[in-house]
DNA sequence: CCGACGCATATCTCAATAGTTATAAATTAA
DNA sequence: TTAATTTATAACTATTGAGATATGCGTCGG
C-alpha cells in the first residue's frame, strides 16, 4: 500500500497533469472545457488526469449544471513539504554530528 | 526538454529509488553493496537507480578501489521547495485578492 | 598471474499508463 | 421531443521504464 509521499510524487510526476494542477493553483477554479483548451491533449485525457489529481486529494470538483468545476487543494501538498524538510533535516543533523566530532577531535 | 521540476518529480516518483535517496540522506555515504542489501531489488537495479539519481543531481559518487560510494546532494531539492512554495504563494495571493474584493464590497 | 569481488552495462520481459477515438450519460436550448 | 453541449467512461494502442539475468571491466588478495 502506497503512502502519501508515493501518491503525491507519482501524481505530480506527469508533466501534463502537473501543468493542470499548476493552472488551478495560479488561476483558481476552472471547468474541464477551459482546462482542455490549453492542455495540449484531448478532453478525455484531461478528465482522466483530473480524476487522478482528485484521487490524490490535490483537487476537488464541483458540479454545476452540465459542467464540472475543478479547484486546487493546497493542503494536499503538506506531506511533500514535510518530506523535503525531513530530508534536509537528516542532512543537517549528520552535518552537526560531524561538527561535534571535529570539535571533540580538536581537544 | 524537461525542466528541473520534471526531472525531480520523475526521479523521486519511484518508491525504490526514493527509498535509496532517503537512506543516503539519513545515513550518509554508502557503497552500492551496502545499499543493495536492504533495497529489495538486485544489484544492477540499484546501480541503475543510482545512475538516475546522479543524472538528476540528487547524488554524487566517489570511487575508492573497487567500490563506489554514493552520497546525497541536498541542494538538488531546491527546485522542489521553490515549486511547492510557489504553488502555495499563488493560492495565497488569490486568497488575498478575494479578501480585498470582499473588503471593497463591504464598503 | 589467477580467482574472487564490486560495480556497471547489455539485453530482454512484463506491467503500468498516457494517449487516442468512440460512446454513454446528463443537462440545456430550440 | 429533438438537437446540441459538456463531461465521463470504455476500449484499445503504444510507449515507457522497472525488474530480472548474463556478462564485461576494473581491483584486490593469494
Amino acid at each position: 500500500m502506497p503512502d502519501a509521499h508515493d501518491v503525491l510524487f507519482r501524481t505530480l510526476a506527469d508533466p501534463t497533469r502537473r501543468a493542470l494542477f499548476e493552472r488551478l493553483c495560479r488561476e483558481g477554479e476552472k471547468t474541464v472545457g477551459a482546462l482542455t483548451v490549453q492542455a495540449g491533449v484531448s478532453q478525455p485525457a484531461v478528465s482522466k488526469h483530473l480524476g487522478v489529481l482528485k484521487q490524490a486529494g490535490l483537487v476537488r470538483d464541483r458540479h454545476e449544471g452540465r459542467q464540472t468545476h475543478y479547484s486546487a487543494l493546497l493542503g494536499a501538498l503538506t506531506p511533500l513539504i514535510e518530506w523535503t524538510s525531513q530530508m534536509a533535516g537528516f542532512w543537517q543533523s549528520r552535518f552537526d554530528r560531524l561538527e561535534d566530532l571535529l570539535n571533540r577531535m580538536d581537544q
